[in-house]
DNA sequence: GGGGTCTATCTTGTTTCGCAAGGTACCTGC
DNA sequence: GCAGGTACCTTGCGAAACAAGATAGACCCC
C-alpha cells in the first residue's frame, strides 16, 4: 500500500497554503475565487474552496490582512483581500523558516 | 501577532517527519530513540517522542518496516527498525512529491 | 414574475498528524 | 532493595486540509 500523491500532497500543504495565500496578495488585492483559480490550477497548492475561506478568516483574524467589499457586475459582491505591514513581515518570517525546514528535509533525505 | 517559527515548524513537520525516519533507515536498521536523536538534535525535524513511537507504529502497520527486538546490555531490549522493499518505494514516490511540492511553493513565494 | 444558471462566500463534519505529559518496564550499581 | 538511567508506549489535545452542501446575489429568457 504505497500512498498516492495527493495522499501525500494532502499533509505536506498544512501550515504552508496559509502563507501562500499572502504571496499571492503581496503583488495586490484579489478575492476569493481568484486566489482558489491560481493557487489550484497553477500550482497544486489548494484543491477546494472549503479550505480557502476558513484559512482567509484567520488571515483576517491575525491581522494579516483587511477586506474591502465591491460590488460586482457579474454577481454578488466580492469581498477583496488586502496584504498589511503585519502579513509582510509574517510573510519574511515564514519564508525563513521555510528556507531552513527544505533545506533539513533535503539534508535527511539526501544522507 | 508574527507567530514564532517554532509554531510554524510544528504545522510544516506534519506529513514529512514519517518519510525522514524511513530516510534515516535507509542507511541501516536503527531502534526508536537513536532515531529521535538523530532527528532531533542534528536537525529540527522532532521535538518529542510522543510524535516517534505511535509514527513507527504506523508504519510497522503499513509494512513500510520490519522490526526486530534485540535485548541490550544498559536497559530494556531495543526494537529494531528495518526498511522493506515496500517501504524504498514509499520513499521514492515522497521524495518525487516533495521536489514538485517545494517548486511549487518556491514559485509561488517568489512571484 | 418565475425558473435556470453563473458567480461568490461561508459552514459542517471528518480525518490526519504532531505534541506535551505521564506511565510502564528493564537493567545496573550502591 | 532502591535509585537512576535507558527504552518504549499511551492519552488528551489542538491545528489544519478536505469534501459536500448551504446561502444568496445578479443576469437572462420565456
Amino acid at each position: 500500500m504505497i500512498p498516492t500523491p495527493d495522499m501525500v500532497l494532502t499533509q505536506l500543504r498544512k501550515g504552508v497554503v496559509e502563507y501562500c495565500v499572502l504571496a499571492c496578495l503581496r503583488s495586490g488585492p484579489a478575492y476569493g475565487l481568484e486566489l482558489a483559480e491560481r493557487l489550484g490550477t497553477d500550482s497544486s497548492l489548494l484543491t477546494s474552496e472549503g479550505t480557502l475561506y476558513p484559512l482567509l478568516s484567520r488571515l483576517r483574524q491575525q491581522g494579516w490582512v483587511t477586506t474591502t467589499q465591491v460590488p460586482s457586475a457579474v454577481g454578488p459582491p466580492r469581498r477583496y483581500y488586502e496584504l498589511t505591514d503585519e502579513g509582510r513581515a509574517t510573510l519574511e518570517t515564514f519564508t525563513a523558516t521555510w528556507s531552513r525546514f527544505t533545506a533539513d528535509v533535503r539534508t535527511t533525505l539526501e544522507s
